[in-house]
RNA sequence: GGCGCCAUAGUAUAAUGGUCAGUACAAGGGGCUCUCAAUCCCUAGAUAGGAGUUCGAUUCUCCUUGGCGCUACCA
C-alpha cells in the first residue's frame, strides 16, 4: 500500500463502550499501526435526542483503557477537525445546499404519518415499500417559499432508477446489491440537521479517509453512502465490513451476555491488555499458533487478510483462562495493588495491616485467581470468621471421633512448635499421621477445613504459615468443638 | 416478507485443488501432589446437505438448509 492510510471509527455516544465497538476500534487501531497510518477518532453525535457526555467519556476512557490511542480526535484536535458531527452542521448544510441546487436532492412534504401509513398499506398488501416520489418534482424554488412559508420538509437524494451501487469488501469481496431496493431515502431532517448516512459521507470524505472498516451491520448502508458519494462527484474510499460478536446463543451479544461493555471487564477485574488480545481474537487471527499476543505484537502480525467473515461466538470461559494467563505472570507488587480494591469492596481491611503479610497472601492465590473479582471469595479465610461446618470436616475414611482426636493431638504438638513455617509445620504433621498409622492427607484435609473452611486452597502448611500461630490454632480448637458436638 | 452477508469439532481459529484437516479454550482420562490451582501426557470431537467442474474439492460454481444483519424523518 503506497497511498497514505488514514482510518477512523465513528461512535455515537448514546451509552457505554460496547465491546463490538471497542474490536472495531481496535481493528482499524491495528491496520493504522501497521501500515504507518493515521487513526482517528470522531464522534458522530447527530442523534441529540440520545447523544450524552457521559458516553463521550465513556468512550474515550474506555479505548484509553484498552490502550488504544488516536491520533486526530474531538479532545485532542487535528488538521481535518472539528471531530464532533454536532459542530459540522454549517458544513452538512453546504453540501445539502449544493446537492439541492443541483438537483441531486430535494425537498419532500410528505409528513410522518403519510409515509408511515403508505408503508403499513404496502406491508399488508405484501408488498415493498418505496417512498412514492410524490415531491420529486416540485421546482426548488417553490419548495423554499413553502419552506419560508412556515412548512416542514426533509430532503431526500434523488437516485435515478435502476442505479447500481455495488462495491468491493476488503473483506467480503463483491458485494451485489439489487438496484431495484433503493428509493429516494431521506438525507436531512427538516431545519437540515443531517441524518447518519448523509453526515457519514460528508466527514469521511472532508477527513479524507481512505477505509471505512466497520461492523457487518453497516453493509446495507455502504450502498446509500456510495450513492450519496456519487451525487457529490466524490471519489469512494474503500469499504471492509467486520463480522459481528454473538452471544452464546449465538444472537447479537446482550447485556443478558454478562459483560458487554468495557467498563464492565474493567469493573470485574480483568486486565486491559487481557480484553484487547481477546477481542482481537474474535473474527481474527494472527495466521499461525499464537494467541497471546501484546498491542505490539498485533500492530505487527494483524491484517485484513485473517479477519474471519463468519460472526464469531464471544466466549467468556476462555477470556477467563486468557486473563489467568496474564494474572500469573504479573508482578506480585502490581497484582496486590489490582486486587485490593476488589478486597475492600468486600469489607476486608488491606490498608491497616502488614503490607508484607498481605503480599504473601496475594502470593498464595496468584495462580488460583483468574479474575480479580474472584479474591474476595478465594481470600475469605484470611480476613475472616470462618463458619464451621461439621460435615465438611467428616470424612468417610475415619469418624469424627477418631477426627476430633486427632486433631487435639496435632493441636498440641503444634502449641509447641518453635518455628512456626512452612517446613516445621510439614515435617510435624507428616510424623504425626504416620505415628497415627494415617495417610498424610487423612490428617492434611481435616487440617485444612479446619483452618480455612474450605476444601481448595493454596498448600496447607504454607497457608498455615501465612495465617500465623495464634489464628491456626484457635480455628483448629473451634473445628474440634464442632466434630464432638 | 424483501435485500444482503455467512457456514471447519461445543467455542475461537489454522491449512491445502491431492499426507492421519493443525492449534487453543472447554470436555473426558492419567502423571505430579496434602486439596485446589499450575504444569505435563493421553483421548474424544469438525469441513451443514446435495449436485457440478476436476484424475482428485473441505478449498472453485450452483442449489438447498440453517444462522445472522439491515429493512427509520436512529446511529
Amino acid at each position: 500500500m503506497t497511498e497514505k492510510i488514514r482510518v477512523r471509527i465513528a461512535p455515537s455516544p448514546t451509552g457505554k463502550l460496547h465491546i463490538g465497538n471497542a474490536r472495531t476500534g481496535l481493528f482499524n487501531y491495528l491496520f493504522a499501526r501497521h501500515y504507518g497510518g493515521t487513526f482517528i477518532l470522531r464522534i458522530d453525535d447527530t442523534d441529540t435526542e440520545r447523544s450524552t457526555p457521559e458516553a463521550e467519556k465513556a468512550i474515550f476512557d474506555g479505548l484509553k483503557w484498552l490502550g488504544i490511542t488516536w491520533d486526530e480526535g474531538p479532545d485532542i484536535g487535528g488538521n481535518y477537525g472539528p471531530y464532533k458531527q454536532t459542530e459540522r452542521f454549517d458544513t452538512y448544510k453546504d453540501a445539502l445546499n449544493r446537492l439541492l441546487e443541483d438537483g441531486h436532492a430535494y425537498y419532500c412534504f410528505c409528513s410522518p404519518e403519510e409515509i408511515e401509513q403508505k408503508r403499513t398499506t404496502a406491508e399488508k398488501a405484501h408488498e415493498i415499500y418505496r417512498y412514492d416520489n410524490t415531491c420529486r418534482t416540485i421546482p426548488l424554488d417553490e419548495a423554499r417559499k413553502r419552506i419560508a412559508a412556515g412548512e416542514r420538509a426533509v430532503i431526500r437524494l434523488r437516485v435515478p432508477e435502476g442505479t447500481e451501487a455495488n462495491f468491493h469488501d476488503l473483506i467480503r469481496g463483491d458485494i451485489e446489491v439489487d438496484s431495484e431496493t433503493f428509493d429516494d431515502f431521506v438525507i436531512a431532517k427538516p431545519g437540515g440537521a443531517p441524518l447518519y448516512n448523509f453526515a457519514t459521507v460528508i466527514d469521511d470524505h472532508l477527513m479524507d479517509i481512505t477505509h471505512i472498516l466497520r461492523g457487518q451491520d453497516h453493509l446495507t448502508n455502504t450502498s446509500k453512502q456510495i450513492l450519496i458519494y456519487r451525487a457529490l462527484g466524490w471519489d469512494v474510499p474503500k469499504f471492509g465490513h467486520f463480522s459481528l460478536i454473538l452471544d452464546t446463543n449465538r444472537k447479537k451479544l446482550s447485556k443478558r451476555a454478562g459483560a458487554v461493555y468495557i467498563g464492565d471487564f474493567q469493573e470485574q477485574g480483568y486486565l486491559p491488555q487481557t480484553v484487547a488480545n481477546f477481542i482481537a481474537l474474535i473474527g481474527w487471527s494472527p495466521g499461525e499458533n499464537k494467541e497471546k499476543m501484546t498491542m505490539e505484537e498485533m500492530v505487527e502480525a494483524f491484517s485484513m487478510d485473517h479477519v474471519q467473515k463468519a460472526d464469531a461466538v464471544f466466549d467468556p470461559e476462555k477470556l477467563k483462562w486468557l486473563n489467568g494467563v496474564y494474572i500469573r505472570e504479573m508482578p506480585l507488587e502490581n497484582l496486590v495493588e489490582a486486587v485490593k480494591p476488589h478486597l475492600r469492596n468486600a469489607g476486608f481491611e488491606v490498608d491497616n495491616v502488614d503490607q508484607e503479610w498481605l503480599k504473601k497472601v496475594v502470593f498464595l492465590e496468584q495462580e488460583r485467581m483468574r479474575l480479580f473479582s474472584e479474591a474476595s471469595e478465594l481470600f475469605d479465610f484470611f480476613f475472616k470468621e470462618i463458619p464451621y461446618d461439621k460435615s465438611l470436616l467428616s470424612s468417610k475414611k475415619h469418624s469424627d471421633d477418631e477426627l476430633a482426636r486427632a486433631l487435639e493431638q496435632t493441636r498440641e504438638q503444634l502449641e509447641g512448635i518453635s518455628n512456626w513455617d512452612k517446613e516445621e509445620l510439614e515435617n510435624l504433621c507428616r510424623s504425626l499421621a504416620s505415628q497415627m498409622g494415617w495417610q498424610g492427607g487423612d490428617l492434611f484435609m481435616p487440617l485444612r477445613i479446619a483452618v480455612t473452611g474450605k476444601k481448595a486452597t493454596p498448600p496447607l502448611f504454607e497457608t498455615m504459615e501465612v495465617l500465623g500461630k495464634e489464628l491456626s490454632l484457635k480455628r483448629i480448637d473451634k473445628a474440634i468443638q464442632s466434630l464432638k458436638k
